[in-house]
DNA sequence: CATTTACACTAGCGCTTGCTTGGTTACTCT
DNA sequence: AGAGTAACCAAGCAAGCGCTAGTGTAAATG
């Protein structure tokens, strides 16, 4: 296996595993294959990754790495409002979503696949990414612009959000934010 | 195989091989896990379904059955307020996915390792469900209760609904009932 | 009583799986 | 020029996979 975690061949194996891992399911997934995918052989892909289980983990961890990156950037260049705040955070959570679409599918729907040590350690880089979701939603309570408990408002608004992925054609006339503005829009009274 | 395609005993082996689905997921449940569950021998099993992709079907199928009668029983017991009629078909779906938690965690899961035949079929019951939910919908949005595109609104709805099997533990001190009414709540301006 | 039917068993075939081994090539750095 | 290393390949192993064939047996059916 690669000493450097980060080579930008890995990086790009990775890429690839992701968009195979959404079409097939992380199972059906043969290590030939995806070894036919990077134009290499089967044997050769141990070379980057100890084993299958790595590839997995990489994908979910590149994935979750970059929704934090973005979140954290979109929530610092933004006005102090709740509300401004609560749009750019759906905004922000359906702009990775579908940008890092297949990571992300695999993060959500593979996850039980990954083995107790790596689901371990990508559980605190999720948990860091919903405790900003809870700060903005807590915000919003306290400034009366939605209403409900909080854990119950979040689990609701992020499952909302997340199910996207299985309906949604971005390709299609509605963009990413609109529908972040819909969602938001559709939990606000005031907004009406 | 069975000609009879209802016999109990092929019910029961298709609520045990739901529970398996859900634990392992359907690719790494092998035969011969479920016929271990069943008490008999993998060979065994041929005996009552074709295929392994014959028991996957069988379970999506049960669960989907399910949900539509329970649906159109509590939607016909039901008042005639649109505001009522959208409570009621929230609750009757959390009831549905707690009461045959296992079955509906592998139809939403597991979807697209059906072939394309039984996906078919499959297909249009799935449809008839969620005409019941489009149908409660458009009465709220007519009625003013809730406002919003009518297609946003039921994908978000169903988003949020279908994802607490992710989070929600119905052992908890709230009610599944809770929750649907707080969801409703939480959409409906003039319930704040 | 003879036959069919439902259900289970044993044994294993043919194939695919994740992964290993041992060695080769191409490139960089001193 | 020589050493080191990243990247790859050919070959294949051991295990596990879905599924089949053929048989036994007890209960229902004619």
């Amino acid at each position: 296996m690669n000493v450097i975690n980060a080579s930008p061949r890995r990086k790009e194996l990775t890429r690839l595993a992701a968009q195979l891992f959404v079409q097939e399911g992380f199972d059906r997934t043969t290590v030939r294959m995806l070894a036919q995918e990077m134009g290499i052989k089967s044997g050769s892909l141990f070379h980057h990754f100890k084993d299958k289980q790595e590839i997995l983990a990489a994908v979910i961890e590149e994935g979750t790495q970059n929704a934090l990156v973005i979140a954290r950037k979109a929530l610092n260049e933004c006005a102090a409002e709740p509300e401004i705040r609560l749009r750019t955070m759906a905004r922000a959570h359906l702009e990775t979503l579908f940008t890092d679409r297949n990571a992300h599918v695999v993060a959500l729907f593979e996850w039980r696949r990954l083995d107790p040590a790596a689901s371990a350690h990508l559980s605190h880089l999720r948990d860091a990414y919903e405790a900003l979701w809870v700060a903005v939603i807590d915000d919003a309570l306290e400034a009366g612009l939605i209403h409900g408990d909080r854990f119950l408002v979040s689990r609701f608004v992020l499952g909302a959000l997340n199910w996207t992925v299985r309906w949604y054609d971005p390709s299609g006339p509605r963009s990413p934010d609109d529908l972040a503005d819909e969602l938001v829009a559709m939990i606000m009274p005031t907004s009406a």
